[in-house]
DNA sequence: CAAACAGATTGACAATCATCGATACGTAGG
DNA sequence: CCTACGTATCGATGATTGTCAATCTGTTTG
């Protein structure tokens, strides 16, 4: 139970960096080689290397390598299980009041 | 436009702490008081005290002063804002491919 | 094969964050 | 008022994370 809540943060992590959030917008339109999610990110190669990791692992996005070349894509299904994890964790059962710490 | 970056990302962190998705998780059958929540997560007051302050400025929980106690419950509107959040940063405007890099 | 190139990995460092003890603030009850 | 209690804030500390320089791996091309 709590192992699964480290893997759920994991997810949205992902989410938690402003690179990261920047090189989603520039793959939502297709996908894109890493030396142009570089060119328009203003950050060392290592860096993106990095950060190109954490969204793979994370689900949200995938990795096609054509010859020298590694092309990055958005992940539909990835993208649906983080849809679905963020409403398990925003939903709301009822609006039972709670009793309260009140005597 | 960067600092709308930094902004989105502050929402989704509210969800990339293993404490705040249990809290989140007791939070979705109805509102709770923060001695309730705490008992329930092994951590120090402060440290409560801490995450609810992170989750109710992402604006997923909003907090109600009642005397002595604070009830924290789940925002249906912030939480749709996260949503729509993320679904914004991984939807796919269309399958075409990146010409590339090669020559 | 050798040189060039794209990208991943490693190690180090700085910044951010979760946590806690101590303390301050506000309310309820004597 | 004064005390007790619930919660918030402050300052410090250890863990995690983003970043870069250096290096390594794998691929293309001469």
């Amino acid at each position: 139970m709590e192992a699964a809540r480290i893997q759920d943060a994991k997810v949205f992590k992902a989410f938690c960096d402003e690179n990261r959030l920047t090189i989603l917008r520039l793959l939502c339109t297709g996908e894109k080689c890493a030396c142009r999610l570089q060119e328009a990110l203003s950050i060392g190669q290592p860096t993106l290397s990095h950060h190109m990791k954490i969204l793979c692992e994370s689900g949200i996005v995938t990795a096609r390598r054509d010859g020298k070349w590694t092309y990055y894509a958005i992940d539909r299904a990835g993208c649906g299980v983080a849809g679905a994890l963020l409403q398990s964790y925003t939903h709301v059962e009822s609006d039972a009041r709670d009793i309260g710490c009140a005597p």
